[in-house]
DNA sequence: GCGGTTCCATACGGCGCCGTATTGACACGG
DNA sequence: CCGTGTCAATACGGCGCCGTATGGAACCGC
């Protein structure tokens, strides 16, 4: 007795470890326990999964995770809840990535350029939120974003040389990113609103 | 008249446009105009290609991409030089982000490994060669290797979001990115065997 | 108990790809 | 000429997947 929800999940399951193109009727039905005679009650075809599979995912990477985040009111822990977030769930991560990378369908572009956009806009809020204008606040949400996109990559492609969320170095390299990557000064008490461009770091004791 | 350099090419387009799955054999042959007997001829079977292509690709990412930059001495200028390389074929990113989100088979993950592995090298030593410790330069060294990654990303999600090598405003970022990545002092006069924490940026007009 | 609906199994035709076997065209040295 | 090596075309069997057609079991209201 299955839903197509249920077999939406595991065609999500199906893209994080085999992609986009591994989205097979047959090959899940094997998973599920059933047959395909099941899947073809249910949908009308491979392509009608992935659609509902999609818009699963942009739930979830939308409007679930940017809720979660909202929790935070201030811009800088939201900044900071986002890259926590994002480094939660592996299965997420793998999923992102191979509907990023995937180029068949035409319409998987589609999704994934309204999560990434909705992503960055709320990025570029946050740093808004730090007083700065529209112009720079895009330019270090760009920069931000890249960082999150590059942690899902080097998690992959590196195992080992970036510390997973329950590893306590995890914390230290959220901080060391934080400082890096939300320009001190711009607290909202002072220099709230003008424009600000980054100036680096000063070289101290680390 | 073709060579199994011929065929490994043409398996790296494949990789770029249909991703690793998309390397099949009567599909390239169609595509060089001659049919698979060809290809029989030159390789044992599917894998092999796929073999000579990954040899191909980690050939050029590594030993080629890093002896250009290396003509630069400057650590700053060889951090910068790597931006505008990684940004400037299209056709190279998109491969890297293929092979990097494949699966199967599973030498393809080695191969990418140690791709990533000699790149984040490179840049350490760069940091290294600022003056931080290995530590401290490690930390800086993903960081910076995330923005890389995630621009690569970026500009396939959210195409205009990044600007392309050859437009105008490509510089601006660049500059914005090296004055964020890189932190000043230490030009390699002062402070120049110090490790050194970021401390943010100053709020400042842009 | 009977028709209808829901959910799944089975059987079938078709397609695209892999890999093998066989043959053919062409060049070259003897 | 002839043999040999190089490179490619053709033909074939097999496999995995898609989508359809059909049948069947369980459950429902009546």
């Amino acid at each position: 007795m299955l839903t197509s929800r249920d077999w939406a999940e595991a065609a999500l399951d199906a893209i994080g470890q085999r992609g986009v193109e591994g989205v097979a009727v047959e090959p899940i039905a094997r998973d599920l326990g059933v047959t395909k005679g099941s899947f073809y009650w249910h949908f009308a075809n491979r392509e009608a999964l992935l659609v509902a599979a999609l818009q699963l995912w942009e739930a979830r990477e939308t409007d679930d995770v940017l809720e979660r985040v909202r929790q935070e009111t201030d811009p800088r822990a939201r900044i900071q809840r986002l890259i926590t977030e994002v480094n939660a769930s592996r299965r997420a991560s793998r999923i992102h990535t191979a509907l990023s990378s995937a180029t068949k369908p035409g319409f998987v572009r589609d999704y994934v350029e309204r999560v990434s956009k909705r992503r960055l806009d709320f990025i570029q809020d946050c740093y808004a939120g730090l007083g700065l204008g529209a112009e720079t606040a895009r330019r270090w949400a760009l920069m931000t974003f890249s960082v999150f996109l590059g942690a899902l990559q080097i998690r992959r492609d590196l195992p080992g040389e970036w510390p997973a969320a329950d590893e306590p170095a995890f914390g230290d390299y959220v901080k060391f990113l934080m400082v890096t990557l939300v320009p001190p000064g711009l607290d909202g008490d002072d220099a709230a609103t003008t424009d600000a461009a980054p100036a680096g770091a000063a070289a101290r004791d680390g």
